[in-house]
DNA sequence: AACCAGTTCAACCGCTGCACA
DNA sequence: TTGTGCAGCGGTTGAACTGGT
């Protein structure tokens, strides 16, 4: 007899998230914090079980999730880091704030292994690979090129220079929005400046540190850690700050299709 | 416009390690 | 020490998307 599974399958939703769960599952973690996975769904109204929840939320909605490609530079620290620690995606992610495990994972999968075997590197050892012969027009144009961890041949680094350079990388919506990335980087900043105004920063870096316990033992966003300010400055903050984290968020999540938040449904003010 | 092949990435599955009784 | 329950991790899958013909 095996163990028995996570959680009771039958009548449980699987498949991509909606609009409407996603919204259910970020109102009830921004109001309650995460106290047990287990218990989430049940108490936010999901069909769901803890464990597609957990993984939503921290490869998708969390709110200090970077997003966007990888810059040359973070590449290159994949690299690195991958040459130390192997395929242990999570303790490489722990080095970028903001990228989770998946998303470096799939990236080493559908860009990094590419990029190291044409500079004839095995993506495993990273090592040269051992050639039988010099047939193979691909690999010989790295023949004469210095296998460097961020070195790349010309092509290549025409063809990076075309993909990161900076603002003209573009995401685009399912209306065909086109944001760029200096709008991006508008809004991580204001994540970044409400999290060090929420103490959200310290929040997120506890749920970093992947402990069961602080996951556990964190009973809610720390909204009220603002004991250093006055009341009326810390109810300001408290009030507009999280309101326009949640209009970034709203755009963040209309990348992706989403319109934005219904008020109703995320209810923040009502929270007290 | 339609089809196909290749690519991307969100989500799932199953295993592992940790905490606790 | 052992068994159980849980979160976390890494591998894999498959739907959606993209680009070429």
């Amino acid at each position: 007899m095996g163990r028995q599974p996570c959680c009771d399958k039958v009548g449980l939703k699987r498949g991509p998230w909606t609009i409407e769960e996603d919204h259910k599952l970020m109102n009830f973690i921004l109001n309650y914090g995460i106290h047990c996975w287990r218990t989430v769904p049940k108490l936010a109204g999901l069909l769901r079980c803890g464990k597609s929840c957990r993984l939503r939320w921290i490869n998708y909605l969390r709110p200090d999730l970077k997003r966007g490609g990888f810059t040359e530079m973070e590449e290159d620290q994949i690299i690195e880091l991958h040459s130390h620690l192997g395929n242990r995606w999570s303790k490489i992610a722990s080095h970028f704030p903001g990228r989770t495990d998946n998303e470096i994972k799939n990236h080493w999968n559908t860009k990094i292994k590419k990029k190291l075997k044409l500079l004839g590197l095995d993506p495993v050892s990273h090592k040269p690979i051992e050639k039988k012969e010099n047939t193979d027009e691909d690999t010989n144009k790295g023949n004469d090129v210095q296998p460097s961890i961020s070195g790349v041949s010309q092509e290549n680094m025409e063809t990076k220079s075309l993909e990161n350079d900076g603002t003209k990388e573009m995401t685009k919506t399912e209306e065909n929005k086109v944001i760029t990335w200096d709008d991006t980087t508008e809004l991580l900043n204001n994540f970044e400046m409400l999290c060090s105004q929420l103490d959200l920063g310290s929040w997120m870096s506890q749920e970093n540190t992947s402990s069961t316990n602080s996951l556990c033992s964190t009973s809610s966003v720390s909204l009220d850690d603002t004991s250093h300010l006055s009341m009326d400055e810390s109810s300001y903050i408290k009030e507009n700050s999280l309101q326009q984290w949640v209009d970034s968020l709203d755009s963040i999540l209309s990348w992706d299709g989403f319109n934005p938040l219904d008020q109703d449904i995320f209810s923040l003010e009502n929270r007290e």
